[in-house]
DNA sequence: ATACTATGATTGATCGGCGA
DNA sequence: GTCGCCGATCAATCATAGTA
């Protein structure tokens, strides 16, 4: 077995040449949001949505009322939002993980407190 | 796009840099692991507790550095250069890692 | 005071792995 | 085979702190 062979750089194996590695690389694909190919639409094939203000509030009403949504509901929800299924989805996806991380942080311990303006 | 804006002007981003050691310590790790900085939850937890912050300020600053690092890397040429020399003295040393001569001038 | 850069946090969306 | 979820990460952006 070999140990780790990454990057691609080749030459000046230096202990001073940050050289290229396979992280630097990664491109993720650009969101696909609704149909990155025709269906002339307003669904623009590319970009990081930004949700509106009645949006975010719909979807933050219906997340105290369930942190999970059926595939009826989240349809209802997307219509009525004038978003994907996919969207709603992962829209829950990243708010129960959001969560989460609220939760784990309460009592956190971040050991500062110098000077409290 | 203007009034959509301002979300609740966000009060919780009243953002403190973090300390200089706190930096110190977060860019040590990142440049002697330059190969692969993503740091796995116990050494999130060993930074974080090192430096004086949460876990998932850690994830944030290593997150915000890899992007920002190959966004433009001739930018972190030097800095890196720097952090790699501190490592490659501890090591020849023997282990030290605090901060006391950054460049042992030695020659 | 004024403009520009550095930096921490937020967030819609992706990637890889799991389990039903 | 497909689908939703989780955990981590990406990538673009926001708002502010720091610096010139």
């Amino acid at each position: 077995l070999s140990e780790d062979k990454e990057s691609s750089c080749s030459s000046e194996p230096s202990t001073l040449t940050p050289r290229t590695f396979d992280w630097m690389k990664v491109k993720r694909n650009p969101p696909k949001t609704a149909k990155v190919s025709e269906l002339g639409l307003g669904a623009p094939g590319g970009l990081r949505t930004n949700f509106t203000t009645r949006q975010l509030t719909e979807l933050e009403k219906e997340f105290h009322f369930n942190k999970y949504l059926s595939r009826a509901r989240r349809v209802e929800i997307a219509a009525t939002l004038e978003l994907n299924e996919t969207q709603v989805k992962i829209w829950f996806q990243n708010r129960r993980m959001k969560q989460k991380k609220r939760e784990r942080e309460g009592g956190r311990v971040p050991t500062a407190s110098p000077g409290c303006p | 796009v203007m009034i959509l804006r301002s979300r609740f002007l966000d009060a919780r981003r009243k953002r403190r840099n973090f300390s200089k050691q706190a930096t110190e310590v977060l860019n040590e790790y990142f440049y002697s692991h330059l190969s692969n900085p993503y740091p796995s939850e116990e050494a999130k937890e060993e930074l974080a507790k090192k430096c004086g912050i949460t876990v998932s300020q850690v994830s944030n600053w290593f997150g915000n550095k890899r992007i920002r690092y190959k966004k433009n890397i001739g930018k972190f040429q030097e800095e890196a250069n720097i952090y790699a020399v501190k490592t490659a003295v501890s090591v020849a040393q023997g282990g030290h890692s605090r901060t006391s001569s950054p460049t042992p001038p030695s020659s």
